[in-house]
DNA sequence: GCATGTGAAATAATTCACAGCA
DNA sequence: TGCTGTGAATTATTTCACATGC
């Protein structure tokens, strides 16, 4: 959030900021924000505030950002997939996406964008060749169990989960999991109280 | 979360569950569970546990999943758009997308499922006539605010919102945003540091 | 005996408030 | 004077531990 922010504001030709400044589009308080980034070290100076341009370097080397990283989607057959395997936000954020996967035969081969959709079982030679570091699951909660066996023996250690199930982190992997479902009766929630929830 | 745990193990056949049950998949102290679930009422039977079917019923109430809710999509002609329109799962969730809506002149009258794509400008009459309480905002960041006007003049008060911004909640309105771009960002912090985050 | 519901205790996160420096 | 960096104070969340009831 931090980084958007500094990076909407050096497109706009700022070169200072101050924490306020950074915490008010972001409904944070100042202290806040200040705590945030001198946790990572000392990018401030007193009296003046955060240089943006050095500020949204050091942030985006933090975040690993500046490494292009090559990502996978498994399920591309699928809706989500086919959106994700299309989109071109990605592209600037430094992820490639270099390789689809799914389970249907009906659908392999199939081209998206720069690739053709490859079976499953390709996946961890694939991986290696490409040097993949995160894959993207879209697939169905039914279809989880089927793929994930594969996933893990491709020795893969992020995942990006958008399957409704709570995929557990482990040691050898890092799941995040991403739940639309979840999101959607957060808002249910909220009509029923008439209120606002932030 | 708990909802869709209770589901499966409604599926399963069980009859009762105790809050360390529940807690174990979720990755949650059982302390959490039983002050969750407290905090909406005395759902449970001590030395017993919690009755699956009545649970499932009682948290599936207070979310609000009981009652059918309209949804709109605004951006339907883009390609995360075109995958909500078609996701099968919403149904089953009571949700029903009921409305698309896109900018582009080039997409109005596409059909996607049970819906053509209408203009942007006919947000306001349809979201009236159809009851619609849900907008799902899959527009880029660019054109966020061209279609913002046409949201809160639509007096809708939910939206969940997928553009890489963040839009504010405020008395009027309730947004949930679901930022795709700061999830991957969370893994790649993660792949540098070689560690497990959970 | 066993598991809930809940005060009390322990942790964690956020905010305050101010010293330190430009 | 203005704004950072950060201990201290506050507030919130999580966990413990046990009385209560089946």
């Amino acid at each position: 959030m931090y980084l958007r922010t500094l990076n909407s504001l050096e497109d706009a030709g700022t070169l200072m900021v101050s924490s306020r400044e950074l915490a008010a589009p972001l409904g944070l308080n100042p202290a806040q924000v200040r705590k945030d980034i001198a946790y990572f070290g000392e990018f401030g100076r007193r009296g003046v505030g955060y240089n943006v341009a050095r500020l949204r370097d050091h942030l985006a080397e933090i975040l690993g950002m500046k490494t292009r990283r090559m990502v996978g989607i498994v399920g591309a057959g699928g809706h989500l997939g086919h959106a994700l395997a299309l989109h071109k936000g990605f592209e600037k954020r430094n992820f490639k996406v270099v390789a689809l996967f799914d389970k249907d035969p009906r659908v392999i081969g199939q081209v998206l964008g720069e690739n053709a959709i490859q079976h499953i079982s390709e996946l961890s030679e694939t991986v290696k060749r490409l040097n993949i570091e995160i894959l993207m699951l879209a697939v169905p909660a039914t279809e989880l169990n089927s793929v994930f066996d594969y996933i893990l023996l491709s020795g893969i250690t992020a995942v990006l989960n958008f399957a409704p199930v709570r995929l557990p982190s482990t040691d050898e992997i890092c799941v995040h999991n991403v739940d639309l479902a979840v999101e959607l009766e957060y808002l249910t929630f909220h009509l029923d109280r008439n209120s606002v929830v932030t």
